[in-house]
DNA sequence: CAGAGATATCGACAGACATCGAAGCAGTGG
DNA sequence: CCACTGCTTCGATGTCTGTCGATATCTCTG
């Protein structure tokens, strides 16, 4: 169609900037900020669904995959696009749509951000 | 108090063993059980709350600290508790009474556990 | 033992969340 | 242009969760 609508393509992307966004956990006490950010972000991974959605595609080569390929996880297909945008509005995952498709790719420095929250050493 | 008189003493263990649990999250499918696992645990730090409390622990001397040294986060004593019950019955924090005062420790293998999921890499 | 301080548990309630079926939207192909 | 497939959005619903005040439990002290 003519232009294009505002969907999926243009979403406030997350793309894949270098997200610090908190220090390890060691490090201080957290501010109130942080851990609203930081809360939502692990809430994002705090449902057995969305885990396996998270694993099957950062299982997958590229750390990408169809819906198609990974939609197999026991609940409606309705719900788990529920879930998948969930991951997506947590800075998790990205989308892009190719053709009658649409692939979820893993935003690694948003999860090595996690991994290095946790990083107790102090 | 007829039943339910789970507390504290009888939990189900998951006092401080070294709990390898799962593998990176790139190692393949999670199994439904494994993602069950984790999620339990993604969920203890999935609040603002408790990831306040725990970084406040977690950043004491010795990754442990006393109740009444962590108890200012804006919610209420019960609350309070009720938070800090939900990080140690997911396994990530041992608690301890110390005469009047009960200390809270952080369990460093089962963090650890967690980050070591988040490892991307493959 | 009584009293006081520190934590934990209980019971209630409002808001958040996972789930579903139905309906909508976007490409593909006849 | 229409049917078909893949995915998202919508609306409803039952369940879970964070929060509180009240109260119970534990421990030290007088």
């Amino acid at each position: 169609m003519s232009k294009s609508s505002s969907s999926l393509a243009d979403l406030p992307v997350l793309q894949d900037e270098p997200v610090p966004c908190c220090p390890p956990i060691t490090a201080g006490e957290l501010s109130v900020e942080d851990s609203e950010k930081m809360a939502a972000m692990f809430k994002a991974l705090a449902d057995p669904v969305r885990l396996r959605l998270f694993s099957k595609i950062a299982s997958h080569p590229g750390g990408e995959a169809c819906v198609c390929d990974i939609q197999d996880v026991g609940v409606s297909q309705p719900t788990v696009s529920h879930h998948l945008r969930k991951l997506r509005e947590a800075g998790l995952l990205t989308s892009q749509r190719r053709g009658t498709w649409v692939y979820y790719t893993v935003a690694p420095s948003v999860v090595a951000g996690m991994a290095a929250m946790l990083d107790l050493r102090g």
